[in-house]
DNA sequence: CAACTTAGTTTACTAAGTCAACAAAGTGGG
DNA sequence: CCCACTTTGTTGACTTAGTAAACTAAGTTG
């Protein structure tokens, strides 16, 4: 690190950040660049110069440019020799984890949880500020400033990210009835408090990102999240699928049972898959907000429990079946709290959506979400979203035994 | 028409035709060509140099430099002079419709329609050829050589375009039921024929990319098709989603019906969406193979086929409400021999759409396929896709009063 | 150890942008 | 009516970032 901070994340930022007003010439080196990192970040097998020349097809001395300008940037590092095949051993590449963090801020009804995150995907830091009333915006960035301070860290932030439960847009929560804002431009907010570009997200959205984090260009992935409601989530490549009006997911309250529904939903009108297949309607008020996903001692315990679960898997198979026909996904996630539900629950969905095998679709691999991806995931790569697109997937796992500081922080 | 058609054809594809190794420089290039190309098609006012340059963000020195190349290769033309603006007159920008052809055939299981497009998407000459027997690949060729012979337009043809009933992949039929062609190298064929880059679509996408025409970048478009079964498609922007194994839309055997279904489905199961809605299933054996769209003198006779459409309508507007919550599309198109139905029908799947309005859903307009945009435009636009991309709309209307010549051409 | 391989850099060249000056052809006020 | 001002489009010098090919570095293998 013979190059200061601040000084090379102002020319990061200004060779990515797509402030609309890129040129032709710096958007086509922009474009390579992000290839060659993609490489890097993505590759199983170790990525060299002469690797990068090969799979991208540019001449080798374009590759070598490339990465001298990653290097300078910090966020590619070599890391010693490869093994040689037949000649000059080359230097390995790999994602500069030292000089960048991202800050993710997860705040919920009772709690602001706060990362660092590497540029891998690692948590290097985290700490949890308990609320004793409501959430007010400035105990978000009070809670960021603090760990940064604590890490000594203020100089490493490339970019944030705030997740927050609601309708956002454009960094601007527009409709959190479960935090009471309206309208606050929390991105713009943290920003100013951090000096780093910051972005909003929706919690489900957020899930649906982390899930799709190695997803190949192209990739179609359906995901359903399971909570005290029920959403979901197209994730197209990287990209989430927004719809006409950014409503897209909303399937909570399509009708989707016709005989034998149960009772009226919260919305007003009977039979909606969330009247079925969310996780309240399945557990009963063994579902609370701060439900704890690892935790599966109430299921299943009595005979009516598993009839809910089973009612609500046949609910929700048959939305799956229409939607998974319509888009051919490459695998249909079930995320959110649903993990908790335990195996039992993911064989009954598949069961019955594999009952009526509809002619001329694929068959579809469905599976639960993947907790231990960590929370963290996919905010870090709304993060990075603006600045470095989905280049850097971020997967890799936790770092064994870092346990989250539980504690107030002042 | 100075410079003599072959030429400046071959200049044309080797600058646009994606064989993969376009270098970098080449790529961009391109990019910034199909972009001025675009905006000549689409914008609804007169295009100039320096429209281009201020909607682009290039520089005016960079856009006369682009319409150079257009012009060149024929492309777009100078139509007079614009009303000045307060200074010095501007050169009106607009396709060329005089230099290139588009070819496109339309294989039916008693009929070959062929057609020339031009880059307007106007039909400048068709022609019908009846068939006795089994369709033969050989006719495809023949019919296609007779109307380019006919219109002494053998060096104008661009691109070419074969639709065909069935699955296809890559320019090959990989199997056609309705043709009883498995595994037919359409594409090539055709292509060595004629002497220009040949595509073949199947027919049910090319209807969705017809409606899809005018599509903004990103608009989102769920397109279902009804005629002997039920199929859907979605297209994001002007391209169609696939899928993972390229069975995206196939919801015909999709169960919807759980309570009072009919009969059993071709299939063999029961329930599916196809058993209630396709056209066989509402019209009975009134619906054929060569159903005329126009005709709707055997609707809703009886009673008893009210209550089918009526039953249809129910099933398709369940399908509908959760692949448009899940995708809250810019609008709905219901496509295929559908229009056939009339107002009523269309009207039926609109009330039992609304009738469960699933909260947090944006409304959905719910029209008909527009057959008046004519049958060639899908596949034309197909032809050009591989070329460029689809900068070209053509979503001009046929000229009025061009009748198609119908009768054999030897 | 010589011959071959592979990795990566250096240098000359090229494509295609930007920037700024300028010519061409209009409009409009005194 | 003429001169100042606008707008369009072109031309030429400069810049960015690519390619191609020669070259250096550092290995493996017969």
């Amino acid at each position: 690190m013979s190059n200061a901070g601040p000084q090379r994340k102002s020319d990061l930022l200004r060779r990515f950040a797509s402030t609309g007003g890129l040129d032709a010439q710096t958007a086509i080196r922009r474009e390579n660049l992000l290839r060659a990192l993609a490489l890097i970040a993505r590759e199983p097998a170790p990525v060299t110069r002469a690797v990068i020349a090969r799979r991208t097809g540019l001449t080798s001395a374009t590759a070598s440019s490339l990465v001298a300008e990653l290097i300078e940037f910090g966020l590619v590092t070599e890391t010693g020799p490869a093994e040689s095949t037949g000649g000059k051993r080359a230097t390995r590449l790999e994602i500069d984890t030292e000089t960048h963090l991202i800050v993710v801020a997860v705040v919920r009804t009772r709690a602001i949880d706060v990362a660092l995150v590497d540029l891998a995907g690692r948590t290097v830091a985290s700490n949890r500020v308990e609320l004793a009333g409501e959430v007010e915006v400035s105990a978000v960035v009070d809670a960021v400033r603090s760990l940064l301070r604590a890490e000594g860290a203020e100089s490493r932030v490339l970019a944030a990210c705030v997740q927050v439960p609601g309708v956002t847009a454009d960094g601007v929560v527009v409709d959190s009835v479960q935090l009471g804002w309206f309208g606050v431009p929390l991105a713009s907010l943290l920003e100013e408090a951090i000096g780093a570009p910051t972005s909003v997200v929706n919690d489900v959205d957020a899930e649906a990102l982390t899930e799709a984090a190695d997803a190949a260009d192209g990739a179609i992935r359906l995901v359903v999240h399971l909570g005290e409601g029920v959403g979901a989530a197209v994730t197209n490549g990287g990209t989430l699928m927004a719809g006409a009006t950014g409503r897209a997911g909303e399937i909570g309250h399509v009708r989707v049972v016709f005989e034998g529904a149960r009772a009226t939903c919260r919305c007003g009108l009977s039979g909606c898959l969330e009247s079925a297949a969310s996780m309240s309607a399945m557990l009963g008020d063994a579902y609370t907000d701060e439900f704890d996903e690892h935790d599966t001692s109430l299921l299943a315990s009595t005979a009516e429990s598993r009839e809910r679960m089973a009612f609500g898997a046949r609910a929700l198979s048959r939305a799956l079946r229409i939607m998974s026909a319509l888009l051919d996904p490459q695998e249909v996630v079930i995320a959110g709290a649903a993990p908790a539900l335990g195996p039992h629950f993911l064989g009954t969905v598949r069961d019955e959506f594999e009952m009526y095998p509809a002619k001329g679709t694929a068959p579809v691999p469905i599976r639960y979400g993947r907790l231990e991806l960590g929370r963290y995931l996919g905010p870090a790569r709304s993060a990075l979203a603006p600045i470095l697109g989905d280049a850097l997937p971020l997967t890799e796992r936790p770092a064994a035994g870092l346990a989250p500081v539980i504690g107030e922080v002042h």
